[in-house]
DNA sequence: CCGGTTATTATGTCTGCACATAATAACTTC
DNA sequence: GAAGTTATTATGTGCAGACATAATAACCGG
């Protein structure tokens, strides 16, 4: 009857939670009390509650002591997956065209917005990426070629991205959503109507020294993103 | 120089695969061999494996060993905040306004998307959310008057999310992102043109047994999300 | 009363050991 | 050789005890 393990600690801490036995902004008992009451080692207790303040439904300091987050900030995970697998997780069949592919300094702006010296020499590759042979995506993209290992191959059957997946290794890398109109050129490519409301993902990589890549791809009418909270 | 906590394991763990020390899909050394190497015990190991696993740069399995992954799905996590939250923290001013308000029975579609039956009564609220005195969302929220503890204010200082995450106990939920245009209604009270791309959020929250909410926030344009990867 | 020092305390982490569990490998039996 | 059974093994989790660390509270001198 009485908890078992982690996630049983974890459970009866969440229902006392959203019975309102602890109300959100309380301090909660210690782990050594918690421990005592529910019969485990305080270790136990220390990785349910860790669980927790991770999820964003507790907040912890150091002699502080634990807190229900008053305003639970809850935390999204999405997977950030290839685009292949996505478009295939769905049942479809996947493929990709490069439309464009050209040697290329970037833009002031987009040099100011991602940080990085316009005078350095990028690659800058445009892709289409097709579910069922629909146009699915479209892919803008400046990648440093100076820090691929070897020489990008000519006639991609996988998209760039998955390329480097697979061939570079990165560090870190931040990612933004947004909602945009589609510019005529993107539109013709999506074969949708100018003005349509795309999905864009704008996605930076960076090794611990140097730009990887940037990436902005407009998703089709009808894509959505999904997570549970 | 040798790691001291998990946190340097990790650290160390990550540069070897970086490195492509460890490739993607190759089995990497049994916590046992790592905790020899690094001088530190299993346990130590078994945390610094772990969040990689969570992270999603690693896989894991009992008795078939830890690989690193072979295509790293990486996790995005977002902080779904209270939009008062978001708009204090840009430096703004937040403020709303609840256009609308009625009882109603969810229209088929909704209700076929949701899941819940048409028949039951629930409460439909519009608000319009803003910062600095701009519109910055609209918001139109389905309501199960069932589940509330007591009844709601009439008229809110604050936004009723708010209200609900302070007084409403909830279990789970899901969230999915996309891009709209602006319906001619949604245009004006944003006050933009009529087709602009909204970034819209749909939001579903539960009990155990029943649907507390359901809404669908359009951010007027600019708005975008961000996280780290 | 103010400001700085010291004690206290709750969480954070590590160790070494133990047993549980799941998945594979090895073995047996027909 | 196919199918079912048993052993092996890597990870998962647990425990008790210890020390580290950060933030608060108590104290104290001016």
């Amino acid at each position: 009857m009485s908890p078992r393990g982690w996630e049983d600690i974890r459970g009866e801490v969440l229902r006392r939670i959203r019975l309102r036995d602890w109300a959100p902004g309380a301090l909660i008992p210690g782990e050594a009390a918690l421990a005592a009451e529910f019969g485990v080692a305080r270790a136990t207790v220390n990785r349910a509650l860790r669980e927790l303040a991770q999820s964003g439904v507790l907040e912890r300091k150091r002699k502080a002591g634990t807190r229900v987050a008053a305003l639970p900030v809850r935390k999204a995970v999405l997977d950030i997956q290839v685009i292949r697998v996505g478009v295939e997780a769905a049942g479809k069949v996947y493929g990709c065209r490069v439309l464009s592919r050209r040697h290329a300094t970037l833009p002031d702006d987009l040099s100011h917005k991602i940080g990085v010296a316009t005078a350095l020499p990028m690659l800058w590759i445009e892709t289409l990426h097709l579910a069922d042979a629909a146009p699915f995506a479209h892919e803008i993209r400046w990648l440093n070629p100076a820090v691929l290992p070897m020489p990008l191959p000519d006639e991609p059957e996988i998209s760039v991205n998955e390329w480097l997946v697979k061939n570079v290794s990165y560090a870190t890398g931040d990612i933004e959503f947004s909602a945009k109109s589609a510019t005529a050129h993107e539109a013709s490519v999506l074969q949708v109507a100018t003005g349509s409301a795309l999905f864009v993902t704008e996605r930076r990589t960076w090794t611990a020294d140097a730009l990887i890549t940037w990436v902005r791809i407009a998703h089709a009418p009808g894509y959505h993103l999904n997570s549970a909270l």
